[in-house]
RNA sequence: GGGCAAUUAGCUCAGUGGUUAGAGCACUGCAUUCACAUUGCAGGGGUCGCAGGUUCAAAUCCUGCAUUGCCCACCA
């Protein structure tokens, strides 16, 4: 190889080059020795349907573990995936429908689902050939999508075993509904936000009421004083009359009830709050729906009948007022739900769900931290986070009303559910509703399954968890349940299901994996479910270590979003300035869990730091002549030094790498090789260079050389592509193929 | 409401009891073809949030306070 190298680094010329030579060389894929103790890491699965953003480029955490590991001889696999991502692509999806001034009610959950799939196929490659373009040595002959079969199959697996050990239930609860997505969420994806409201009085004659939602005092069922509240303590029992409706509801005592709020009273009305839902079952009240799934009003007088949420408001306040039975109105700052994704306020709903038991999965994933079996990086903070929601974490609502994504593999015999509900579209295209009663004389089964919509069924239904006939009534019209499941449902079974769990070598060989590295968004979303999930299917815990990356932010400590403006594109960035700097600059001077300032500015210093690199490299090189490196040269006490030190250096280095203390590996190296390499030893070493003693200038040579080698082995994990390429040119004994395979110095 | 954490140079952060507290970026002065100006040399800049305490010794341990960030719960 011509050892000739231009004056400046050039990235573009280099990184394109030398992942196309890694990936021929095979050198991403390990071989499964038996005898020697494999590495895994599990990529977290980017969106397949998203291009990388900034944060991505943490990866490169990953990627330097998974470096420095290969390095150290062991077989090694970082494995790459794509998620389809349910709710988060669905919502991208719609939004493009909407462009065309179409929505999802428009067609069959079929041609729907088709749809999104071609959306998804069309994009999922971008952020691989990205992926790449970042230097990531993923082993992408192991790359999986989320919805492959196989996986699919040990997810419905899953589910049927969970169902055997009683741990999955179809229960009627109130759940966080939105209106504009169509979907319950989980309590996780649920955000709240202050807003200025109104606290509303109102006379119910026995007593007044406060209250922010007037437009459900049709739903009430009761209303509630504390127990201990002296000024009602002679009402309890008797009753309360519902204005506008004059509603005869009974008063109760209830210790939930804030005696300093308001008036002291609530009105109880478990159809739409959480509070009141739960005081309903104590006091087991019944509980009445006046709002439906769309956000619109009904089952109350016909003058509300079809309004939506805030129109129902202003209408029952201004009736009120005319009825003389508003008392008055306080401005009120609370805090509301809202959608986490589309910011619509979150309205609760009573509805029959598909719901996963924690408590019996949480106990050993809660033990597995306590005891050490899993280690969180950094520690403090991520620790007693992960241990406090464990601890209280509540039932699991695993269904989503959405169409992107695995049925749940629960199929109703309509026969035996005639109350079940179904939206589908008919022939002529029109969008019919109804129960199946309701239904099955007008429209043949052929119909309604082939335009289907969504389906509906009883808080008891008759199911099967097989597709067959019915085990009931022997009956064929079969349909499975439209709910999809939550995308955290899939991808928590994701170090399973990537490796093919219990029918692959790769399971037997690299489960448990060895590092989980992630931001800490998505710690319970995410790394709780895989643990809950791999201990349960496994009892082994999933990873042994959490290692939680930074956030990236602009140099301001603004998060970066699109409307801000702020965005720095890491493809524009690897164009400009390279991979490796890039890399660098998300590395150097950064702490595991905290935010992360990156700016054009950093990343041209790390850009800098490259460039010297190479320039040092060039000067080493240029002064080989009439060097072999099959002679070792007599090297002199001053010589023997500086590699002793440089030896203690790199061990210094390898025990930070060992304790995940790569920041500071890296910012050791940096200086090592700027400060005292470039600045002190090759300085010096440019007299013997030059000189006519021919003894001190191969000494010289020999030095030079056996420094730079050390330095790109230390560096390579950092920045890859520039050390290989420099690595190709070095004139050594027992040169490797490649650098990425070299061992690991001391 | 319950909890966790942070507060060190202009900015972003290292630094868990021991000599004059460090890095990157930013800043100031000088150097112009020496491998590299994507450079070199030199330099400025910190009462380590505040107040107490423990200790021969505190940025580091303890207590209180202030401010900021985050997590959980919830707000009729």
């Amino acid at each position: 190889m011509n050892s000739e190298l231009s004056k400046t680094y050039e990235p573009k010329k280099v990184e394109g080059k030398i992942y196309k030579f890694w990936e021929k060389g095979g050198w991403f894929t390990p071989k499964i020795v038996p005898r020697k103790k494999p590495f895994t890491i599990l990529l977290p699965l980017p969106n397949a349907n998203d291009p990388l953003h900034m944060g991505h480029v943490l990866f490169a955490v990953e990627d330097i573990i998974i470096r420095y590991y290969r390095m150290r001889g062991r077989p090694t696999l970082w494995l790459p995936g794509g998620d389809h991502a349910g709710i988060e692509t669905q919502f991208v999806f719609e939004k493009r429908l909407a462009k065309e001034g179409k929505s999802r009610f428009d067609f069959g959950r079929k041609t729907l689902y088709k749809m999104i799939s071609e959306f998804v196929e069309k994009n999922k490659n971008i952020n691989r050939e990205q992926l790449k373009k970042l230097g990531f040595s993923l082993d992408w002959t192991r790359y999986h999508y989320s919805l492959e079969p196989n996986i699919v199959k040990i997810v419905f697996d899953t589910f049927r075993k969970l169902h055997r050990d009683g741990l999955i239930y179809r229960g009627e609860r109130i759940v966080n509904f939105c209106t504009k997505c169509g979907t319950a969420f989980s309590d996780l994806e649920v955000d709240y936000v202050e807003k200025d409201e109104f606290l509303y009085y109102l006379d119910y004659t026995t007593l007044q009421i406060a209250t922010t939602r007037p437009e459900t005092i049709f739903a009430d069922v009761a209303v509630a004083v504390n127990p201990t509240d002296k000024r009602y303590k002679n009402l309890i029992g008797k009753k309360a009359v519902i204005p506008l409706i004059n509603k005869e509801v009974p008063i109760i005592a209830d210790k939930r009830i804030d005696v300093n709020f308001g008036t002291g009273v609530l009105k109880v009305t478990p159809g739409h709050d959480t509070t009141d839902y739960e005081i309903g079952q104590t006091h087991n009240l019944e509980t009445i729906t006046i709002i439906d799934k769309n956000g619109r009003m009904t089952n109350l007088p016909e003058k509300y009948l079809g309004l939506t949420v805030k129109t129902a408001r202003e209408k029952t306040i201004n009736d009120l007022e005319k009825a003389e039975k508003l008392v008055k109105t306080e401005p009120l700052k609370h805090s509301i739900g809202i959608c986490y994704r589309c910011k619509t306020t979150i309205e609760p709903l009573i509805m029959p769900q598909w719901f996963l038991k924690i408590g019996p999965l949480a106990k050993p994933a809660l033990e597995a931290v306590e005891k050490e079996r899993i280690k969180i990086i950094p520690e403090k903070r991520f620790k007693k986070m992960y241990l406090n929601w464990m601890r209280n974490v509540r039932d699991w609502n695993i269904g989503r009303q959405i169409v992107w994504g695995p049925q749940i593999p629960v199929w109703y015999c309509l026969d035996c559910n005639p109350d079940i509900l179904i939206n589908f579209i008919n022939k002529k295209g029109n969008k019919i509703n109804g129960t199946y009663k309701d239904l099955k004389d007008k429209y043949n089964f052929a119909e309604i399954k082939k335009g289907l919509q969504s389906l509906s069924a009883s808080k008891n239904p008759v199911y099967s968890l097989e597709e067959k006939a019915c085990q009931k009534c022997k009956g064929k019209k079969i349909l499975q349940e439209t709910d999809t499941f939550d995308t955290w449902f899939l991808s928590g079974q994701w170090p399973l299901t990537a490796l093919g769990y219990q029918k692959s070598k790769d399971f037997k060989y690299f489960y448990p994996t060895s590092v989980l590295d992630t931001l800490w968004d998505i710690l319970f979303f995410w790394v709780a479910r895989m643990i809950m999930f791999g201990l349960y299917l496994t009892k082994e815990v999933p990873f042994k270590i959490v290692h939680i990356h930074c956030r990236v932010v602009d140099e301001n400590g603004q998060k970066m979003s699109k409307s801000k403006g702020n965005v720095l594109d890491p493809m524009d960035m690897v164009q400009k300035y390279g991979a490796d700097a890039l890399r660098m600059s998300v590395i150097f001077g950064t702490t595991p869990g905290t935010d992360i300032c990156i700016s054009d500015n950093k990343i041209r210093g790390m850009r800098n730091f490259a460039n010297k690199i190479w320039n040092a490299s060039r000067f080493v090189l240029m002064n080989l002549k009439g060097f072999d490196p099959k002679i070792k040269p007599k090297l002199t006490k001053k010589d023997k030094k500086i590699l002793r030190e440089l030896n203690s250096f790199s061990k210094e280095i390898t025990k930070l790498m060992d304790s995940f203390k790569f920041y500071q590996a890296a910012e050791k190296i940096y200086h090592y090789f700027w400060h005292i390499f470039c600045d002190k030893i090759i300085e010096e070493e440019k007299s013997r260079l030059q000189g006519s003693n021919k003894k001190e200038k191969e000494a010289s040579q020999y030095l030079l050389l056996q420094i730079l080698k050390t330095n790109l082995e230390l560096l390579h994990p950092f920045i890859p592509f520039i050390t290989e390429e420099i690595y190709q040119k070095l004139p050594i004994k027992n040169k490797k193929k490649c650098l990425m395979i070299e061992n690991w110095p001391v």
